[in-house]
DNA sequence: GAGGGTGGTTACGTCCAGGTAACCAAAGGC
DNA sequence: GCCTTTGGTTACCTGGACGTAACCACCCTC
């Protein structure tokens, strides 16, 4: 019943040489604070910097160069300047990054599901400690 | 040709509150340095904190009881202390951390088959930024 | 009574992701 | 001459994730 009803996820590396796993490097993009909500908003087409500036407004704009820089060396972002004065710069998918959005949507998906379970897990173990807590502080007064 | 074949994953939070949203709580767990190995070694069963702390040799007690406590207090891992002596503890997935087996697969899939382009695209990128860079050593010399 | 094997907790130090703010060039508006 | 907008870069600082090492109780064996 409560059987795995997936199939065996291979270990994707070896852990001698957990530096460089590939899966980890995909997993720390993923990971980081800014990668995957620029890839949700570049999904519906090209947007500009300022633009994407102004769709994340608690994003510092360090912040944004430096996401996308790394998205864009990854190869999962396009980035286009236009010679108008002010230069405009234009950011965009690639297939491979399109290619991504597959697993990011599993993800949140399961993520949306299972955010009410996860929430009342969190709340029941919290109230669990905060009685053993009270306990040990009984014990000791 | 380069359209999107996915479709459309909705911004899964607000921006006025990114700090409780429910995707980036998940994603801040996968993309946490130890939990999805955890995962991956608990999905084919039981397995005690001995036995898990030899299977990841890198990780420290420290950690593996942090990140364990975190996926129980989640719902994602069942802690199970038998009164042996000395006591040894088991920890297995719920059935909702089986469920999460499914996404990860998915990103673990992708990852594997994607890895090599993203390779080639740092190598290059990194490539053309040392070529810029000498550029502008010569200029400033 | 010393040492080993359970499964932890705690104090402490380090390192880096990320935030803040100042600064840059170029051209246009006034 | 000064301010604005474009898309950055840079120096500096802080908080938290993570690692290291010591310590704990319990009971066994030697």
């Amino acid at each position: 019943m409560t059987q795995t009803p997936t199939p065996k996820i291979p270990i994707p590396c070896e852990f001698d040489d957990l530096s460089n796993c590939p899966v980890r490097s995909v997993l720390d993009r993923i990971g980081d604070k800014w990668s995957t909500l620029l890839i949700l908003q570049l999904q519906d087409g090209p947007k500009r910097f300022g633009v994407l500036r102004r769709s994340l407004p608690d994003i510092s704009q360090r912040m944004l160069t430096q996401t996308l820089r790394n998205l864009q060396r990854d190869g999962l972002v396009d980035r286009t300047v236009f010679d108008t004065v002010p230069p405009s710069v234009e950011y965009s998918l690639t297939d491979m990054g399109q290619s991504l959005l597959t697993p990011i949507a599993g993800l949140v998906n399961w993520a949306q599901v299972n955010q009410p379970s996860i929430q009342d897990s969190r709340d029941s173990f919290d109230h669990a400690a905060a009685q053993i807590d009270g306990a040990r502080q009984v014990r000791a007064g």
